[in-house]
DNA sequence: GTCTATAGCAGGATAGAC
DNA sequence: GTCTATCCTGCTATAGAC
């Protein structure tokens, strides 16, 4: 038995809460939407195709008829957000290397972290740092991360002050991760995660 | 041909640079070195034991001498991170809940981690975190690094005091991995990172 | 677009000689 | 303490029917 065996079905099976008629486009969002929260919960490389497929009351076999590999189901979701981050690195470059531009830059990310899906994508790379270097499209994201962070100081600042802006992003990052273990809601969280990280790129 | 290739050898082999005799005892020691680099570089997942192995000049099964299984390896490694991390947290746990404990814990923690092999266990779990969620020994440490955090701010704290006071213990992480990319030594490093955690502990 | 079936391979782990 | 040889399992990916 090298196939799971096959799942307790109708003519035709549907998970509850599915819309039928919306099944074939929406087939490949799906996909993308389960592989996501088992990568991000379970890792990379230790969630199979199967177990997607599973979740999804598929087999295997279906998955590829959507996604050529297991690297492009990634692949698919980072490039969207690569070209949204471009537009903002893209905009920053064009602006004159002044502090007003450097905290609009931080708010910019900011904005565009907010849709759930930039999120994920980003706790994604996050859990899996390892697996983003093997990746493709995880080198590209780590070369635009580190664009972004070198726009945010000059190389001739002291120590303190290129790791503080550094740790700019890294705030808005992580006031999702602290405290969603501590209860607090999500817009207080995003906001304290800018104030921080604009304080963090005052000199002082 | 499952098994590697034998290599080419004389009757007994040595690396360049070993001492024969000492390979005993340091046995364990060499494979939890080339482990852990590896783990780091490639992932956990990724770096098979017979890629180790090789490293080493040796075969898989050798490994197996020394250690029961590949999950022991990191475990062998972390239970001494553990031991001296639960220390620090020991003494805090025993002090008055004032600002001065709480910057010396930070203190203390950044120099519980200049030893080469802590600062390397942390980058692995760093670089694989969904790793450490399958790991009983990772599991260890989330723990001990969630209850150091909760040591350093009270849950009556305004987020962002809350937030940049977590960041503390980020800023001494960060402070490495940021200047090994823009080639500040070593030791200014560690200072920076230092003075921007404790930075990070007083409220403004 | 989804299925069954299977190829092809690599991984962790073990047995037993030396 | 290290070797060779092998087992077993699970994975990605493909072929071809429906």
């Amino acid at each position: 038995m090298t196939q799971e065996p096959a799942p307790t079905r109708g003519l035709r099976r549907h998970r509850i809460g599915d819309d039928p008629a919306a099944e074939g486009q929406n087939a490949r969002a799906r996909i993308q939407e389960v592989a996501l929260d088992l990568f991000i919960e379970e890792g990379y490389d230790k969630t199979s195709l199967r177990e997607i497929a599973e979740r999804l009351g598929v087999t295997k076999a279906a998955l590829y008829y959507h996604f050529p590999t297991k690297e492009d189901i990634v692949a698919s979701m980072v490039d969207d957000r690569v070209a949204q981050l471009k537009e903002v690195i893209d905009w920053a470059n064009k602006q004159p290397r002044t502090e007003e531009t450097r905290q609009e830059l931080v708010r910019r990310y900011a904005s565009m972290l907010q849709g759930p899906r930039h999120f994920k994508i980003m706790q994604f790379f996050e859990r899996n740092q390892t697996v983003a270097k093997t990746l493709q499209s995880g080198d590209a994201m780590r070369t635009q991360m580190m664009e972004l962070m070198d726009l945010l100081s000059d190389q001739s600042d002291p120590p303190t002050v290129q790791l503080r802006r550094s740790m700019a992003i890294f705030a808005i990052h992580a006031s999702w991760f602290v405290f969603s273990a501590r209860k607090v809601p999500e817009d207080q969280a995003r906001e304290a995660g800018l104030e921080v990280a604009l304080d963090l790129m005052s000199d002082r």
